[in-house]
DNA sequence: ACGCGGCGAGAACGATCGTTCTCGCCTCCT
DNA sequence: AGGAGGCGAGAACGATCGTTCTCGCCGCGT
């Protein structure tokens, strides 16, 4: 009860401060700060830093997937535009102030190679999102290898978007898309 | 002469520890041991760690183009056939060992917030390869919309080939390539 | 020959980090 | 009522980091 509810703030804390300043950057004591409970308690919870940004990772994919696909169902029920609203969600992303691009990618870059649970959570991610993306193309009739190529989109016009900071990425991508899906037949 | 010659072994030592492990799990004295030189020396030729980052970053922008362009520039004379050209190099990048994906976007994401340097450094990187295939779309008679769009590819095929561990993704961005150049009338 | 300026090697310093411990207080059980 | 255990607040600890300082030594000019 309480218990999920100081979980959830901690984790809260901790993911505004990780995404928007790099996971080193932040110690322990911000996110006490942020969360504002007690280090002990923090520590009751999350044992070590380590576990704590496993958590943050482990949560922030979930939300991210779940987003994504409630937008995208409800944007429209055609397959094929179903593909296309991925980049509409993407651009609404992009638009948001806190947006520093992919927090997946970020975190591999700065522990991927030391740390292997941040690693296989990066990857974990970027499979999920490429099995969601062959999702819609085959029911859309469109061949994997366009899934693939979508997601590469995507992926370009993520971290694109974070380092020109605005979020035109996404509409290019959207009509890079919209060219591979017509040659795609759908 | 020994002056340029130290400084290089110094960023030979800074650009693979680095881009290797990230730039915040690296000390200087990781620096100074890999380099063999001095503290004090390390510190007359870059006066703080964020200049030696400085240093890395613009180095490996200009030897990652200019080697990009040397291949594509060997590889055929044909401006279409030099766009899917950038596609090879990528995946002859991919498959070395110490690969980790792009160096500006790991820096960014890890320092990009707090190191207005480094957010520079990478934007000007991302801009400057967009420039190219700009020039080679040009060329090639391709709309400048097909350029953003093969840059988006790349950069996704980019991290896409970091975090999955392979080198795939080049393969897969080629192919998405030839689509949109063929589209595109080229 | 002799002093002096620069160098290598590494100790030292102040700050910060992740993590644990102390201490005083509050609450709850019998 | 009284003691025992858990909690909040923050000090403390050991490690590490970026940076600077010390010290002994070598070479060079006069």
């Amino acid at each position: 009860m309480d218990h999920d509810a100081t979980r959830t703030g901690i984790l809260d804390a901790a993911e505004e401060l990780f995404y928007g300043q790099g996971i080193q950057a932040v110690g322990m004591d911000a996110v006490r700060t942020a969360s504002g409970v007690t280090l002990r308690r923090l520590y009751q919870y999350f044992p070590s830093k380590g576990d704590l940004v496993e958590a943050y990772l482990l949560r922030r994919d979930e939300r991210w997937r779940d987003e994504l696909a409630a937008h995208v169902g409800a944007a429209t029920a055609d397959p094929g535009g179903q593909l296309l609203a991925v980049f509409d969600w993407l651009a609404d992303w992009f638009a948001q102030p806190a947006f520093r691009g992919c927090a997946f990618v970020n975190a591999f870059g700065e522990l991927g190679s030391t740390a292997p649970a941040v690693a296989a959570a990066a990857r974990h991610h970027k499979d999920a999102f490429a099995a969601y993306l062959a999702g819609l193309a085959d029911t859309a009739g469109a061949p994997p290898a366009t899934a693939a190529h979508l997601a590469l989109l995507a992926e370009g016009a993520i971290t694109a978007a974070a380092v020109r900071g605005d979020a035109t990425p996404a509409v290019e991508a959207k009509a890079a898309a919209r060219v591979l899906l017509r040659a795609a037949g759908v």
